[in-house]
DNA sequence: TGCATAAAGTCGCCTAGGTAACTAAATCCG
DNA sequence: CGGATTTAGTTACCTAGGCGACTTTATGCA
């Protein structure tokens, strides 16, 4: 049973590990990890529409949306239409999430250090650079498979 | 920026291109990266009990027996109870699972394959030792956090 | 033996995310 | 100018997974 070593199942696993135990840390702030996440793209781009943040989520539009959703419906963000351009809805933080953001960054900070503080600096930069070298290769491929299949469609479309 | 350097934000972001990745390239055989990890288990683990199938995957008991669920939806496990312990549910593979299974192993490997292939050797071990190394971690820690759960409950019983 | 406790599964509710079809608005271009 | 294309967002449907309440069956113990 070497699956234990297995690169795939390590790495889903531990990013399982890791947003469960974030999750049941800040259960009482009333958001999950991914909400979080949304709140501090925003926080940093202010006023950002849902395509955008969808773009930096490194996500569909769909899931990005239903994200706003669940946040607009908590109170922790605002949609505002815009002016020049009536498709586009613009995100604002409310001032609970800005109070907020802070403290679950402190969390998250706090989890991720623990999480890791079996490795030396070495260790813990070397993983960093792997995954990073890891993460540009698996874009690629998606890219890839994206663009076989619009090009399959253009060749049906063409019929 | 540096967001992008942060191994919390990494660890995910490699699970979910993996995923999706895989996802897209075994769509065809109609299963899901989770399910097939559901028939390797079963594959090396024929007659095993949900909760036996749960314990190894590293996940609850509802989402396991839902898996079990769409798979034996899909005809490609069954169920049968168990003559002595009729609480018990064994599954067994079909005919039709165990020749997909292979198929699917190889196209998993291949995808890891590429996905590794701009790491040497031994970054590759490196990566693997980091992550077995963190994942220790993390599920010590949440069996802390389900410990010091169940203690409450306790104290909340004996009141 | 009988009752309390524990274990195996199921179900319902929640969030997350992908995929695809759809509407409405803006833009491109002949 | 007006029709075609593109873009923003919503919606519906799917799987995955956590959590907790619940039922059924087994087991442990007084």
């Amino acid at each position: 049973m070497e699956d234990e070593r297995y690169f795939g199942f390590l790495v889903s696993d531990v990013a399982r590990l890791l947003r469960t135990e974030f999750d049941r840390r800040v259960r009482d702030f009333g958001l999950t990890r991914s909400q979080w996440l949304a709140l501090t793209r925003i926080y940093r781009q202010p006023g950002c529409t849902q395509s955008e943040l969808a773009e930096t989520m490194e996500m569909e539009k769909g899931p990005a949306g239903r994200l706003v959703d669940r946040l607009e419906k908590s109170r922790f963000v605002v949609r505002e239409t815009d002016k020049t351009d009536r498709r586009v809805k613009r995100i604002h933080l409310t001032h609970k999430a800005e109070a907020i953001e802070r403290s679950m960054r402190a969390i998250a900070l706090e989890t991720i250090h623990e999480a890791l503080s079996d490795l030396d600096e070495a260790e813990h930069d070397k993983a960093i650079e792997a995954l990073i070298t890891v993460k540009a290769r698996l874009q690629e491929m998606l890219q890839n498979s994206n663009q076989t299949a619009s090009a399959a469609d253009r060749q049906m479309a063409a019929q």
